[in-house]
DNA sequence: TATGAATGAGTATTCATTCAT
DNA sequence: TATGAATGAATACTCATTCAT
C-alpha cells in the first residue's frame, strides 16, 4: 500500500472541527498530530513496533523527531494512540456493516449473506490485518491494548450484531435462544476460514472468494439457527 | 514456563537412536543445540523477536553467546528454526488428537465433542499461543515463515481431519459432500470463539469453558452436517 | 561541505590566527567536528585503523560515540576525512617550504640546502610519519585514499617544486632540461635516506642529522644539475 | 598475484631436509608449518594484520584453526614469523642482484644500470610491496619488527652494496670516499621515485619504466661519483 | 510548538584463544 | 599433532530520548 493511499485512508480521521470548517481551516495544529498518527500506524504496521524507528515515523510524517516527542511523550504512547485511532476507524466500518442487518420480511438468508460479506470485507482490509498483527505481537507486552481491542472494538461489534440477531429472532426469522452464543458461532464461521485462505494477511482475497466464504458460513449458520431448522 | 518443563517438552525431540539406547547416546553435541532452540523459543515468545536479546537466549540455554552463533549463524535463522521446531511439536499434538476420530458405531456427537475438546486444548496451550503470536508478528517481515505454518503445520492437520470426516461420512455417520469445506467450518467453529474468550492468549481457559466451546461447535456442526440433519 | 570550506576550516586549526582575530565567531557547531577529526587522526595514528575504537576517538574528542556517527556516518568515512584533513595540512607546510625557493642571485647551493632542510623537516614531522603509516597500511583496502595522497598532496608539492626549479634554470642557476625529472631526483635524494635513518618513523632525527642529509642530497643534485656541472 | 603464484613463491621456502630428499619426502610435518606461514603472509598482505582472521589463514592453509595455534602460539607470533620468512626471501633476491656488481673493466655505467634495474625489480615485486605495507602498518605496535627489516634485511643489502662500490672505487671506476654515503645516495635515487610511480604499490610498473628509473638514477649517481666527474 | 544536535544505554556480531578428544 | 566446539572480550553501529534555541 502506497503512502498516497494511506493519506486517503487517514483523511477520514480528521477532527470533527476540521471537517466542519470545510477542509483544513485551522491548520498548523491538529494537522501535524494527525500526520504523525497516520505515519506511526503505517510504519508500525510495516516494520513492527520494535523494528520501527521514531526517526522513520517522523520522516514519513514530515516533522522533526523531537516534534513526535512533543506530541506523544514516548514511543509506547505513540503506538497506543495510533492503534486506538485505527481500531476506532475499523470498528466504525464494522458497525456500519452490522447496521444493514434489518428485517425486510421473508427469508433472511440473502440479508445475512450480504452483511456477512461486508464484515468479511472489513476483516480482510489491509489496515485490519495490520491492526491484528500489531495487537497479536504486542498484546503480551502491553496488556492494556486488550481494552482497546476488546472493549472498544470487538465487543461493540458483537453487541450490535447480537442486538440485530435478537430482533430477527423476535420477528420469527431465526430460531435463537441465546443471541450471544449465536453471534459467537456466526463470527467464528465468517472469520475463521479467512486466516488460512488469506495466508495470514499476506494474500489478497478476491471478492468472489469472500462471497463464497460468506455463503458457506451463512448456510451452516442457518442450519443451526434458521427458523425452519 | 520453567526450564524443567521445557526439557520434558523437548525430550520428544531426541533422535530415535537416543531413545533406544536409553540415555541419549550421541550426547554432548545435540544437547546444546536443543537447549538453545528451547531457550530461543521461550525468550522470543516472552519478549517478542526484536526485543529479545541473543544474550538472553544464550544465558537461558546455559551456553555462551558465541555458541549460539556457531550453531545458527544469526538471530533470524535462530527464530526460524525455533519456530519450525515448535510448530512441528504442536502439529504432532494436533495430529494425535485427530487420530482419535474413528467411528465406533452409533451417534458421532460424543466422539466429535471429545476430539473437538482435545483440539481446543492444543489450540489453547501456552506454547501454541506463543507460536501464533510470533507468527503473526513476524510473518510480514519473514514471509517464508508462512511455509512452516501453512504447509508443514496447518495444512497437515486439516488434511488429516478431512480424511477422518470423509470416513465417517462413508460410514453414514455424517452427511458431507465436500470434506474440505466441512473441515473449514468445523475448524472455524472450534477455534473462532477462542480468540475472544481467551482474550488473545492472555487469559487461561478452564476445561469447562473449553468443553462448552466444543459442545456448541459440534452442535452447530451437526446441524449442518449430521446424518439426521 | 565543499573542499573550499575545508581549507578555510583547517587554516583555523592553527588557532593562533583564529584566536587573534577575535572570539571564534562561528563556534558551537564546527568545533565538535574539528575535535572529532583531530582526535580521530590521533587515535588512528597511534593504534592503526582497525585497532582503533570509535569509542576511543569519541572519548578523546570529548563527545559521545553517537555524535561521531552523526557527523561521519561510519568509521571508514571518519578515517578518510581525518586523513584528508591531515594531508591538506601537511601539504600546506610543504608548499610553504617550497615557496622559499626564489633566486637571490649567485650560487643556489645554500638556498637549495635551506629548502631541502625544511622539506626534510616536514617529512620527519611526527604527523607526517603517522600519515604515511596510515596510508601505507590502508591503501590496499581503501584505494580512493590514493587520490588524496597523490593528486591533492604529493603532486601539488612536486608541481610547485618543478616550477621553482624551472625558474632557477631559466635564470641560469641550474642546468635542467626536464624539471619533472629533476624534481624526481631531488625528492628521492632528500627523502630516500630518511626511511632508514629515522628507522621508519620510530626514531627522532636531530636537526644536525637532517641538515646533513640535506647537504648530501643537494651536493649530489648539484653535481648532476648545477650550472657548472 | 594469484594464489597459485604464491604457492610457487613459497615452494622455495621448503626446509633444507625437504630439499635434500628431493621433493617432499618427509611430508606430514614441516609441510603444514610452511603452508601456514605462506597462507599467513598471503592473508596478512591482502587484509592487513588486524583485519585478517586466523580462521582465514587456517582455511587457506588447509588446516584447522587450532593447528595454527599449536604451531605458533598466537597471532602476533604468526605475523612475526611470516614477515621474517618473507623478508629473508626478499633479502636473498636483493643480495643476488648486488652480487652481479663486479668490475668487468671499463665504464661501469652499464653494469650499474643493470644492477640498479634488478634492484628496482626486487623492490617492485608484489611480495615486496606487501612486506613494506605490513611493516609500515605494524612497526608502531610491534617495534621488534624493526630488527627484522633493518638488521636482517635492509642493512645486509646496504652493506653488500657498499662493499661492491668500495671495490669499484678501489679499481678506479668510481670516485668514492665514503662508500656508505654513496650507497645511501644510490639507494635513494633507485627506490625514491618508485613510490609515486607505482602509486604506492597499487600499480604495476612496466620493465621499460623500471629501466628508465634505473638509467636516470645511475646518471645522477655517476655525475656525483663517476671517476670522470 | 518545532527543531537540530547530542547522548547513554543497548545489541548483533566477530574473533583470538582454549579445551576435550 | 590435529581438530571441532566452546567461549569471553571486544566493537561498530543504532535508537529512544533529551536539551538548547
Amino acid at each position: 500500500m502506497s503512502p498516497k493511499q494511506w493519506e486517503v485512508v487517514y483523511a477520514g480521521r480528521m477532527s470533527a472541527a476540521a471537517k466542519q470548517t470545510g477542509r483544513a481551516a485551522p491548520r498548523g495544529r491538529m494537522d501535524k498530530r494527525q500526520a504523525i498518527l497516520a505515519a506511526a500506524f503505517d510504519v508500525f504496521a510495516r516494520r513492527g513496533y520494535a523494528q520501527a524507528g521514531v526517526d522513520e515515523v517522523a520522516a514519513e510524517a514530515g516533522v522533526a523527531k523531537a516534534t513526535v516527542y512533543n506530541h506523544f511523550g514516548d514511543k509506547e504512547t505513540l503506538l497506543r494512540e495510533a492503534i486506538a485511532a485505527s481500531a476506532e476507524e475499523a470498528t466504525a466500518k464494522n458497525l456500519a456493516a452490522v447496521e444493514r442487518l434489518v428485517d425486510s420480511g421473508g427469508d433472511p438468508r440473502e440479508l445475512l449473506e450480504d452483511v456477512g460479506f461486508r464484515l468479511i470485507q472489513c476483516y480482510c482490509d489491509e489496515q485490519s490485518w495490520a491492526l491484528r498483527r500489531l495487537l497479536y505481537a504486542e498484546l503480551a507486552h502491553l496488556p492494556d491494548l486488550l481494552e482497546i481491542v476488546q472493549v472498544r472494538a470487538s465487543a461493540r461489534v458483537r453487541q450490535a450484531l447480537a442486538d440485530r440477531l435478537a430482533r430477527l429472532a423476535l420477528a420469527g426469522r431465526l430460531r435463537i435462544t441465546d443471541p450471544d452464543a449465536a453471534v459467537e458461532q456466526l463470527s467464528a464461521l465468517l472469520t475463521g476460514p479467512l486466516e488460512a485462505r488469506a495466508e495470514w494477511g499476506t494474500r489478497r482475497l478476491s471478492a468472489a472468494e469472500m462471497r463464497q466464504v460468506a455463503t458457506a458460513a451463512i448456510d451452516t449458520f442457518l442450519h443451526a439457527f434458521g427458523s425452519r431448522a
